[in-house]
DNA sequence: CTCTAGTTGCTAGCAGTGCTAGAAATCATG
DNA sequence: CATGATTTCTAGCACTGCTAGCAACTAGAG
């Protein structure tokens, strides 16, 4: 093997990695793009594959199964959210937390499939955890972040938790038409005033 | 047709109407018990037909399809809801808002599977309007009860709306394991406490 | 007791699902 | 061009929800 040999040979290896991933991203996009459309029932196998212009198997020469897809779907979700929410907590003039929740509920109502894949279906995802994707941790620290202000002497982790859980409430049972929608600002004026 | 004939045709027909309303009920069973044992995955058609001994067209003699019989079981589940948050309403000694929230958490910790297809999945059961099935309008005028002696000068049903929605957050993330369990009880501490 | 009308429940099948073994096609290299 | 490795596809399995059409049973009349 001559040298200009071995140097293509990199070269063309490069080449191919970077082929494989920008798949890789192509299919986890087609799926997200699929599931915001039709809902995640429309994402099958067959449907994906005909979206990114492959045969089902090469699907599988990527991820494990489809779950696996979602869960690369709902973890980039994690990152997209960690920005938005970021961008809130930088905002002047409205007080972090109530940027935040409707910040967080905006995100919700726009991009209710990943919403979903996030935090409604079981993902078997690692949260608690040290392991937990770098994604989910930021997004988290962004809700820590909103409510450090106002936390007083409270318990700021698990202040967090109760916030993050009144806006993943409102959120699902909303999507799920289980609350008036006509009162959607009046409930998010109770949760920051009962919040201090 | 002679008279005794007419009187028994009658009860002949009470009786097949009572032995189908016995089957209806137990396939819905059937289906909770699935559900709850091995999740809603492993409720198929087939396996439920099996469970209740009789193969599967009967299913659809009884429901239109699968998803009726899930909202059949959501709807009974509403039911058992509010008639525990009912007692926990009657109960003394410890407020209204924390024995019913307490109550709710228990009902959504025991029965995962029950809580998931009354609140977590897409049943399409009407739900704020004057249709919503009574098992439903009561579980909620429970809520109400609950949050009344505290409601002070804000809206009652706004804000039995977010209490909902922080318990039914707190249900759906501790389930999905996105909270630490270990503060469950710090958290119930803290709901209530911004409750006044 | 027998025959008939009507009901009830079943067998067998369809189209679609996630996933995979093994054949086919493509590619880099001697 | 030929070869060996890699990539991609075809075809199929076991499963899903659901249903058409046949078989078995029942109730009542003669």
């Amino acid at each position: 093997m001559s040298s200009s040999a071995r140097f293509r040979a990199v070269t063309i290896q490069s080449r191919r990695e970077r082929e494989r991933a920008e798949r890789h991203q192509l299919i986890i996009d087609a799926a997200r793009e699929l599931a915001e459309a039709e809902g995640w029932d429309a994402v099958t196998t067959r449907r994906l594959a005909e979206k990114v212009e492959y045969s089902q198997p090469v699907l599988y020469s990527h991820f494990k199964n489809k779950d696996a897809i979602i869960r690369e779907v709902a973890i980039q979700g994690c990152g997209e959210l960690a920005e938005k929410l970021h961008e809130a907590n930088a905002l002047q003039g409205k007080s972090r937390p109530h940027a935040v929740a409707e910040a967080y509920l905006e995100f919700a109502r726009e991009r209710p499939a990943l919403y979903d894949a996030m935090f409604v279906r079981e993902v078997d995802i690692p949260f608690g955890t040290a392991d937990a994707p770098a994604e989910l941790r930021a997004a988290f620290a962004e809700l820590v972040a909103a409510v450090e202000p106002v936390a007083g002497d409270r318990d700021l982790e698990t202040l967090t938790e109760v916030f993050w859980s009144t806006l993943h409430g409102i959120a699902t049972l909303t999507h799920g038409k289980r609350l008036r929608p006509s009162h959607h600002l009046d409930r998010l004026d109770l949760v920051l005033s009962q919040g201090r």
